[in-house]
Parts: structure tokens; sequence; C-alpha cells
DNA sequence: CGTATTTGACCCGCGC
DNA sequence: GCGCGGGTCAAATACG
């Protein structure tokens, strides 16, 4: 294969995460399907820092893909190689130093090389209009799975964010984001191609009365106003479109579809960074008290459908993932525990941390987010790539 | 009245 | 250059 040499200016990030769960403890396996692999509901983000979407971005952790088979099914996850000649697309994953990622029959071998992650990289090109979650083919079997080796809380919309607690989890997988660097070939591409973009794929809510083509957007800490939807070709499902509506000017955005393969993910790219401060909770809910009322009292046949941030964040559920065992050679169990629900979406975030820290559960063995957050993702995120970083990644060849 | 959503029109990148 | 498709704009509308 060609030598690729990334140039600093000409980075294209784009990553995203997201957890799933595996069926007790039987390994995923690239027959299964996304809908029997997925049950948490929650926002991916959560594993940024309290949900800044472009968190991991500041830092992109780099793992050495050797060990991730990605051959078949693997590479498809982005499954436009048109510009495979032009983008390297590096996948990285947030854990602990001694985090474990790999396909599924790697996902148990430690990776211990923190001192150089970018040893080695695997060239994959990414086409986000071609992304498909739920195509057991391109998803459940890529490498980007990552096993939580820590107590993890998991916090989303400066809340927590919990999975479907009348189903434990056991083994929780991130999956992980990606890191996409250009060659210099493509210093000519056009800005929009060139843009900082992050996919992440969620579960699609679905309140008792979403219709399937729903506009249920699980939320982040963001506000966001949707300011377009267009139908997408070869997509039965349209895309919306938002941007940040916490700050003025603020040139983020976030575009939310459907998979296309299984309509019960959701699949949103963010576009930009915000360019202000975390909104406080209460401009975080802006726009959301509006379509929570509306969508109690609108008739569902009316124009104007409830937002799904709203609704979403209703039946969000506080929940801590604890860790129940670890084992020298493997991460154990992450048990999934409900603590609270509904009722504390009024909540601040900060409240709702206080509440938890005081209560027994934490005293019995649950951390907080903040300090049982993967020390990997901890580090990356208060760590931003120097320029040998970067000279090291140009160096790299791939083959 | 302020804010959010909807939706058709328009703009623009990109492939042919 | 042309057409397609995606992204954005902005007027109309809805709602509190």
């Amino acid at each position: 294969m060609d030598k690729y040499q990334g140039d600093l200016a000409d980075i294209i990030r784009a990553s995203g995460g997201t957890i799933s769960e595996t069926l007790g403890s039987t390994p995923m396996t690239s027959g299964g399907t996304m809908t029997d692999s997925w049950q948490f509901q929650m926002d991916p983000l959560s594993f940024d820092d309290l949900g800044h979407p472009f968190s991991s971005l500041r830092d992109p952790v780099l793992f050495p893909l050797d060990q991730i088979d990605m051959s078949g099914g693997s590479s498809s996850f982005f499954s436009n190689s048109n510009n495979l000649q032009s983008d390297i697309t590096a996948g990285f994953c947030g854990g602990t130093g001694n985090s474990f990622i790999g396909n599924l029959d790697h996902q148990h071998q430690e990776i211990k090389k923190s001192n150089n992650h970018l040893s080695k990289m695997h060239q994959i090109s990414q086409d986000n209009t071609n992304l498909s979650c739920g195509d057991s083919q391109s998803f459940v079997a890529s490498p980007r799975l990552l096993k939580v080796p820590s107590s993890t809380l998991i916090s989303s919309n400066g809340r927590m964010v919990s999975a479907n607690s009348s189903r434990p989890a056991n083994n929780c997988l991130i999956k992980s984001t990606c890191l996409q660097i250009s060659s210099p070939r493509s210093t000519s591409i056009k800005r929009r191609k060139s843009q900082a973009k992050k996919v992440v794929c969620v579960p699609a809510p679905t309140p008792a009365n979403s219709k399937p083509t729903g506009e249920i957007v699980p939320s982040d800490l963001w506000a966001w106003r949707k300011y377009g939807q267009k139908p997408i070709k070869g997509s039965p499902y349209p895309r919306g479109y938002y941007r940040c509506s916490s700050s003025k000017g603020c040139s983020a955005r976030k575009q939310v579809e459907r998979s296309r393969t299984d309509s019960n993910m959701l699949v949103i790219t963010y576009t930009s960074e915000h360019n202000h401060p975390w909104p406080t909770q209460r401009n975080a809910l802006a726009g959301s008290t509006r379509n929570q009322h509306a969508s109690k009292t609108t008739n569902p046949t009316s124009k104007t459908l409830p937002t799904a941030d709203s609704q979403y964040q209703n039946s969000l559920d506080l929940s801590i993932f604890k860790e129940e065992k670890k084992e020298d050679n493997d991460i154990g169990e992450i048990k999934c525990t409900s603590i609270t629900s509904n009722d504390v979406i009024d909540k601040s975030a900060d409240k709702r941390l206080t509440e938890m820290e005081d209560s027994d559960q934490f005293s019995k063995g649950f951390t907080p987010f903040e300090s049982c957050r993967p020390a990997f993702l901890r580090d990356s995120i208060n760590h931003i790539p120097d320029q040998d970083f970067f000279s090291d990644l140009a160096e790299l060849e791939f083959d």
C-alpha cells in the first residue's frame, strides 16, 4: 500500500462513540443484529467530557488496529471506498490505559501501547452518507468495540442517562470514535468535505407514541434548533438539520437521520465545534418545553410534531454502571443499576450528581462519573496532541 | 411577542 | 456546462 503522509492542517476529524451491550456474556458475532446488540438508550456522547460532542476530538487517542480484523464486514462500515487513496481514517477509542479493543475475535486481547498509539493504523475511508449502523455486517462486526474496564457512570445532557433498567447490562461495548485524516491530496477538497465531523450511532428512542419514521432525537447537553429537513436519496427516512441554539453565532451543527438498514438506529453527525461554554441546564432544555407540552396536547396528525429531545429526555433514567468483577486479563462485567428516572429531568446535572454522591450507592462502591470515567478518556481529554503527535502520524506507513 | 418548527426555495459542491 | 443531491435560508406557521 502506498505511503500516506498526513498534514496537520489537513486533518479532518471525525469521531463517534456509542455503547452497546452484548447479550449476556455471549460476544456479538458478525451475524448478529444491531437490534439485538443495542440495548442502552443512552447518549454515546456521554463518554465525552460530560457530553461535549467534540471533547474527544481535542485529543484523539489512536489505537493500533493491527489487532483488528478490518476485512469483510468490518470495513464495510465505511462502505464507500472512493476516497481510499486520499483519506486515512484512524480508529480510536476511549478507555483505560489498558483498554481492550478489536473485533470479536480479539476483543479480549489486551492492547498496551500507550506510548505509541500511532504504531499502526488501518486505512479505511468514510462516507457519512453510507453509514449504516444497523447493518450487522458493517457495524456489529466493526472493530470499534471497546469494553469499559472501569466503573462508569453514564451521563448525557448533563444528566445521568441510562440503559433500560428492565434489562440488566452485562458487558458494555463502546464503539470507538474515528479520526479521519486526509492526505495532502485532499487539500484541494472543498470546504464542505473538509469540515470536521463526528458521527455517532445511537439507538433511536422509541416512545410509545412515536412513529416509525420518528423524529425522536437523543439529546445532549447542548440546545439544538432544527433548521431544515431533507429527504435523502436512497433512504426512506429524512435527515434533520440542527444548529446550536445555545449561543448566537455558534457554528455547531448536527444532522440526525435514521439508519437505512435499521430504523431503530439513529446516525447523528456533528459538524463544527461550539464556540461557547456549556449551556446551563435551562438553556440546554431551551426549546424542549414547548415540545414537551405539545407532545401531550397536539393532535398526532398535527403539522407540528413534538421534538425528539423533549420526549427522549422524559424517558431517561439515571443509572450507574458498576464494574462487577475484574480480572487481570479481562475487564469483567459492568452492571447497570438504575437509580432514578423520569422525575429528575428537571433537575440540574450537578444536583443529581450531588444526590448520587450522597446516596448509599456511592458508599457501597459506586463512583461518580468524573472519577470513574475511564482514565484513558480522562487523560485524552486533558491532553492536546502536540506537534510531535502529528509528526509521528505523518510518518506512518500503511500497508 | 418570543421562540421553535416546517417546508419550499435557493445555493453550492461534485460527478459526468 | 449541466444536473443531481445535500445543506442552508427564510417566510409561514404553531405554540406558550
